[in-house]
DNA sequence: TGTCCACTGGAAGGGAGGGCTT
DNA sequence: AAGCCCTCCCTTCCAGTGGACA
């Protein structure tokens, strides 16, 4: 009997999806529904670089999942597809030309025209006007600053992208970021034409590496002699452009667009288009695209979390081996969306942080009410000392506690307990639980798992 | 009204680790 | 190898703070 392999039951098996990528949300889709005013708007202001003039820098700004970047992405495309289009009419054009020139045997030149004409060598008569026309060079760089968040890092992402080579790309590191700013813009004026750069989540870059980078690019164009270049900033925090530099904020801004968040029927149409050519026919009880619709919009009309919530009960539907996605899925999809995204930001957290966190858990699985700063890092000492790893400062662990909290894995508030002092009041945000059956996937973290903490410690937070 | 507590959170800077040029 | 640069993680220092209490 033929032996079968593991992969063979499930590649067989049948599935509700035709293509699952157009419920990713980094899919792009040939029509964007309820997006056609920004899109033109978009549109109006890129279209200067067709014509080889420099578009005004533009600031966009909406929630997470309201199509800034899917919108961007699209004009961009269409942008290049154009440029593409009118640079072939253009050398038809030429070509015409030079055809109509030869049957004229304009001035006894025709010979030699018909011969550079069959080796295709137009660059030898029309170089210039070639160079200048024939290509209407358009660059279009996304950068999505959540990862690149320095300067340093921004520029040399600019200027790589005009490099095919591995080994001539600028090194990660090691450079004088003046040297990189010269490259760039060297690079740029090679490349020539006019350069779009897109900094998406531009707020993460601001907050991290302060604004001079944004000064720098928004005035790149007095250094350029070949090239002109515009800025695209996205964020999702109008509030961050209160910390710019006056001179950057009103250069930046000089075009604004907000995106704002969708309605529940417009998340529905979205829903629609898009499970047409993401699932099977039929695969959909009826109320599966308006449930999932309305639990996005609860939550600031969201469309990438609307798309998740499909594709994901759609996989749970998939993997129950029924044919229809139903109500019930969808509710199962929304609690594993949660679940796992929490999950995932602990599992990759660094091991002083897991640490840090888990003497919050210990604490909590020790019913202390009122949980602040001292106590964590008291806790904290102790587990530190029992795996023998180096402690943090105090100040440091403020630090990493903050950022759970960003994280949105705890609470905490600043509170003053008059003379008992003024420090931060730590609560969860998920269940102890949840945070401590992936806390127990570390082998790090194995040996104090179930610490018990010194009695002393417990009694005097329980006064408190 | 002033004092005091237990911190908070900004600023500055150290140093390890990555990489470059000379 | 030496000298330089950038980033990241961390420490040290310290002024500032909300509110209970004397």
């Amino acid at each position: 009997m033929e032996k079968k392999g593991i992969f063979d039951e499930f590649l067989g098996a049948k599935t509700l999806f035709k293509n699952k990528e157009v419920l990713r949300p980094n899919y792009i889709p040939e029509e964007l529904p309820h997006r056609r005013t920004q899109i033109n708007h978009l549109a109006s202001i890129l279209v200067a670089a067709l014509r080889g003039e420099t578009p005004s820098n533009i600031f966009i700004y909406g929630k997470t999942g309201t199509g800034k970047t899917a919108v961007t992405k699209y004009v961009g495309d269409e942008l290049n597809k154009k440029a593409r289009e009118l640079s072939e009419e253009y050398e038809n054009k030429i070509i015409k030309t030079t055809l109509d020139y030869i049957n004229d045997d304009n001035g006894g030149r025709a010979n030699y025209l018909e011969n550079a004409f069959n080796h295709l060598d137009f660059e030898k008569f029309f170089g210039d006007e070639l160079k200048n026309n024939i290509k209407i060079p358009v660059h279009y760089i996304y950068i999505n600053c959540q990862h690149v968040d320095t300067q340093y890092r921004v520029l040399t992402h600019i200027a790589n992208s005009f490099i095919e080579t591995w080994d001539e790309r600028l090194p990660l590191t090691g450079w004088p970021t003046d040297e990189v700013y010269n490259r760039l813009r060297q690079n740029i004026d090679d490349a020539g034409g006019v350069i779009t750069i897109i900094l998406d989540e531009i707020d993460k870059l601001v907050e991290k590496s302060g604004d001079d980078i944004l000064y720098n690019l928004t005035r790149i164009n007095s250094d350029l002699h070949n090239a002109k270049a515009n800025v695209i900033g996205i964020s999702n925090d109008l509030k961050f452009k209160e910390f710019l530099d006056a001179r950057v904020k009103s250069s930046l801004g000089e075009e604004e667009l907000i995106f704002p968040p969708y309605d529940a029927e417009q998340l529905q149409d979205i829903l629609y288009d898009r499970s047409q050519n993401a699932l099977q026919e039929k695969a959909i009880e009826s109320s599966v695209i308006p449930l999932c619709s309305a639990l996005a919009a609860q939550e600031h009309g969201d469309a990438r979390r609307a798309l998740d919530l499909l594709r994901v009960a759609a996989e749970l539907a998939d993997r129950d081996n029924t044919n229809r996605i139903t109500e019930k899925h969808v509710r199962k999809a929304l609690s594993k969306i949660e679940q796992d995204t929490v999950a995932e930001v602990i599992r990759t957290l660094p091991p002083q942080s897991k640490l840090v966190l888990l003497s919050i858990v210990i604490n909590h699985e020790n019913d202390v009410v009122k949980l602040t700063t001292g106590m964590v890092f008291d806790v904290y000492k102790e587990l530190c000392e029992k795996l023998h790893m180096d402690t943090l400062t105090q100040r440091r662990v403020t630090d990493l506690i903050s950022e759970l909290d960003m994280l949105g894995i705890i609470n905490s508030r600043v509170v003053s307990f008059g003379r008992g002092g003024r420090t931060k009041l730590i609560e969860r945000s998920v269940p102890v639980e949840n945070i401590k059956e992936v806390l127990e996937e570390s082998d790090l973290l194995k040996p104090v798992i179930d610490y018990k903490p010194m009695i002393s410690q417990i009694v005097q937070s329980t006064l408190l």
